[in-house]
DNA sequence: ATATGTATGTAATCGAGTTCACATAAGAAC
DNA sequence: GTTCTTATGTGAACTCGATTACATACATAT
């Protein structure tokens, strides 16, 4: 996807865009790459040319914990690191990328006179804003009010995939639980016939 | 507080300040009334007058049970119900006002041309949005990574009072646990030093 | 001062997830 | 094939909070 491509681009004028483009950096992350820590300030946006990032936080103490917030793909932005960039505030959250990644690195000040200046771009952002907000009440609600057993489930049928190619300590990782926990949930899932597991990938049962 | 005291219509033209105060209604919520439910439609933002008022989730199934999101006082504004009802979706949370009440109500139409014309509005609404993504994403990590006992000592230092007004009860419904936890927590934080339990209300030693 | 309602203390039992410690199984590499 | 690595299964002990069921303490009204 080509900086050009996001939608409220179209609507300004040859100039503006270009001007914009201009100040972009294009910049590679290699998979498991970092693209912000928690802590860190961020100064620019990202417009996400390929690949896949995740946004997830970690526990203050050195431990492998983590629990995932969302993930991003091209033509998604980060509220995140918006915001953080936005503010110039610290993130509390970290990105990560999830395969070989091209990002275009947007300057503050370009952001500002978009939000000023483009009613498109402010319609994007909001919309972005809802949906994620949204999504991280839900997130919220499943921690609260679920069940792991209902988070898996949940989780499975968000793929919308016949079969996921994914590892029960990637998984366990993922949604912040102990991969026995995972194993455990998931044998009864499969027992209640709603997947078949098998090494490596889950098959759902429609 | 009025609605000419919110910040940014100090920026507007009179002429346009009027034009929206004439299309705001005032409300008055009695204490513990419903301002909205989950999962209905906002059509109107709140500009709080007098009073507080707090945002929860239920689940789904009929219980006691609920979990706070935040409070909201005079000058703040409610990012779901202003989300809602920018982006015509149902809300997923609830909001319920903790004292008597009186709201303008600004219907959807002003608001976005509020969002379009008045960059003060636009500042105001990036700084709540990115300040209240900041506290739920604080939410998310203590809920994931923190016992019970840290989130009630991070609750009792964010009151920034040496004297809490509040009943176990209250507290237990606040976050989401019962109200059993919340007394052995309390105790095992007052055989630690850092506060004394009485009837009604929590001393926090400095 | 006594009665009443509400707040708080506490103990027993239960359930879900963690941690630790292995056992076993499936692929990949040799 | 055999070996090695990684994924998965499983059990035991443990922790924390939920639930249930009371006991007790405090505050106020009468």
């Amino acid at each position: 996807m080509e900086l050009k491509d996001y939608s409220f681009f179209k609507e300004l004028e040859e100039k503006e865009y270009k001007d914009i483009a201009k100040s972009a950096r294009l910049k590679k992350f290699k998979k498991e790459e970092t693209l912000f820590m928690q802590g860190e300030n961020c100064t620019e946006v990202f417009f996400l040319k390929k690949g896949q990032i995740k946004v997830y936080m970690q526990p203050e103490s050195i431990s492998p914990k983590e629990i995932t917030l969302y993930e991003i793909m091209p033509p998604e932005q980060c509220l995140v690191n918006t915001l953080s960039t936005i503010m110039q505030n610290e993130t509390i959250a970290s990105a990560r990328a999830l395969e070989d990644c091209e990002v275009w690195l947007v300057p503050r000040e370009k952001i500002l006179w978009l939000i000023d200046n483009s009613k498109a771009y402010r319609n994007f952002k909001i919309d972005l804003c809802g949906k994620r907000l949204h999504k991280l009440l839900e997130f919220i609600y499943s921690l609260q009010f679920n069940s792991l057993e209902q988070r898996l489930l949940n989780w499975i049928y968000v793929q919308s995939k016949e079969r996921i190619d994914i590892t029960h300590s990637k998984l366990a990782v993922f949604l912040g639980v102990s991969r026995e926990a995972i194993s455990k949930n998931l044998k009864s899932l499969e027992k209640l016939g709603y997947i078949t597991l098998s090494r490596g990938y889950i098959n759902v049962i429609l």
